[in-house]
DNA sequence: CGGCTTCTTGATCAAGGTCAACCTTTGTGG
DNA sequence: CCACAAAGGTTGACCTTGATCAAGAAGCCG
């Protein structure tokens, strides 16, 4: 984890998307007082670990992330994929005690904000806290469509749907959408996140690809026909949410 | 839904106990103001549906309930289980719209509450909302769990799990524990809580049994023996929390 | 050019879904 | 209180999905 130099918050390219909240002047200068660095971390390496008591809370500037969960027998489950303006390690910021850890996924950079401080966050501005709740409520909402996910349908709808998922969230933030995406993840990525095995993780593919549907190449997605591979995995869109929290 | 006689918020039962965050006077006074009724609702009917508009919030006061999620293709994921004290119908409360539907799975009766009004407890009520957050990522810690559960786990081992992680539940609601509780989930409940056939969650029981850890007779769990049956289950107990929100 | 990790593919086999028949419990109306 | 219907539970046969294992092919560094 290497120090960077400074983005002011006042001029946070990320703050300007449609997607988030948009500030008064005294929520922004609470929030500028919140941040303290802004520091890289290379891919691959871990962003939170479990057994860690850091007590810091990180907003995703740039790059992809994942949250997964250590089970006993040492298999691994990719919980979320992390975006930028995604915020990492409220729960045990919140809580105390981590439960889960965070790796990076590509490269990425990140705002480190003061976690104690968030406290103060509930005294004072009650707008950055509904957008806090929304945003909770929010995510809420995609993790029960995630669990409906992994309990009814099989591999290649599994994997079709959370292309669509990705995908979605990426135009929400700004991508300016054709018909592809960045991709970085790897087979073993998808196997942990979608409870499969890197085999078949693969002719899961194969089908998305002999149907027409979509292919992943060279860390891109594909979308071939939106409309069907919808259809086939279910998926019903993202929810047009009203400004998250971003920190 | 039949209505039926008030239960004065200041002296309701459930608050008493030490899973949920003390009210001050003031807080206690804003609570029975959201209260507008108490209604029972028998078993297996509805209490939100998918369609509806209602802004209704309740507070599940005794009886057990399901959230569910119905998929395209007609199958239907369970979410959730819930008990006495939690909250239902927050999500549509606060951002409109709802997703999912919430049934009732014995007689339940309903503290039914303003949703509407929720949004004053932004204002001038922090100690309120701190709850409700820390409940929120509570919620979403045991969420992470199951999702884990489901995605890398077989059949034996999920409901084991499902067993420990509601019985503690209870426990933590007083409970006073011994080695058995109610447990009036029916074969296709479980099965569609954790993605699974109803005969495989039969196969999955007998082997439970076979094995000496658990057994679901009469409508009652009991519990064999919780050692083994939590590391079978990869169970690792939930978090002592922090004053839960009981609105 | 080794020595990594990742991807691909095929063979084998266990977990678990589907279907069907039958049985038991629960609930309802006479 | 009984008769019957409906819902839920049990069991077995069969077959699909997907896990596991292994071996080889690309890529991708240093």
């Amino acid at each position: 984890m290497r120090a960077t130099r400074h983005v002011p918050c006042k001029t946070c390219p990320l703050r300007q998307q449609r997607l988030f909240k948009p500030f008064s002047e005294q929520e922004l200068r609470f929030v500028a007082t919140l941040k303290t660095a802004h520091v890289t971390v290379p891919a691959n390496q871990p962003i939170l670990e479990l057994g860690a008591q850091s007590g810091a809370l990180y907003t995703l500037f740039s790059g992809w992330a994942f949250r997964y969960l250590r089970l006993p027998d040492g298999s691994r489950q990719i919980l979320d994929f992390l975006l930028p303006g995604d915020l990492i390690g409220l729960q045990p910021a919140f809580l105390g005690g981590i439960n889960y850890g965070v790796t990076a996924l590509t490269a990425v950079s990140l705002c480190v904000l003061h976690g104690a401080a968030i406290d103060a966050l509930f005294d004072g501005h009650p707008g950055l806290v509904r957008a806090l709740v929304a945003t909770l409520l929010e995510e809420k909402r995609r993790t029960d469509r995630r669990l409906a996910v992994l309990g009814r349908r099989q591999g290649p709808q599994r994997i079709g749907y959370l292309m669509l998922e990705t995908f979605d969230r990426l135009v929400q933030q700004g991508l300016d959408a054709g018909t592809e995406c960045p991709f970085p993840l790897r087979r073993r990525h998808l196997a942990d996140a979608l409870g499969l095995s890197g085999s078949h993780v693969n002719r899961s593919l194969d089908e998305l690809q002999a149907r027409g549907l979509a292919t992943i190449e060279d860390r891109r997605l594909l979308i071939r026909d939106r409309e069907r591979l919808a259809a086939f995995a279910g998926y019903t869109g993202l929810n047009e949410l009203m400004g998250r929290l971003i920190l």
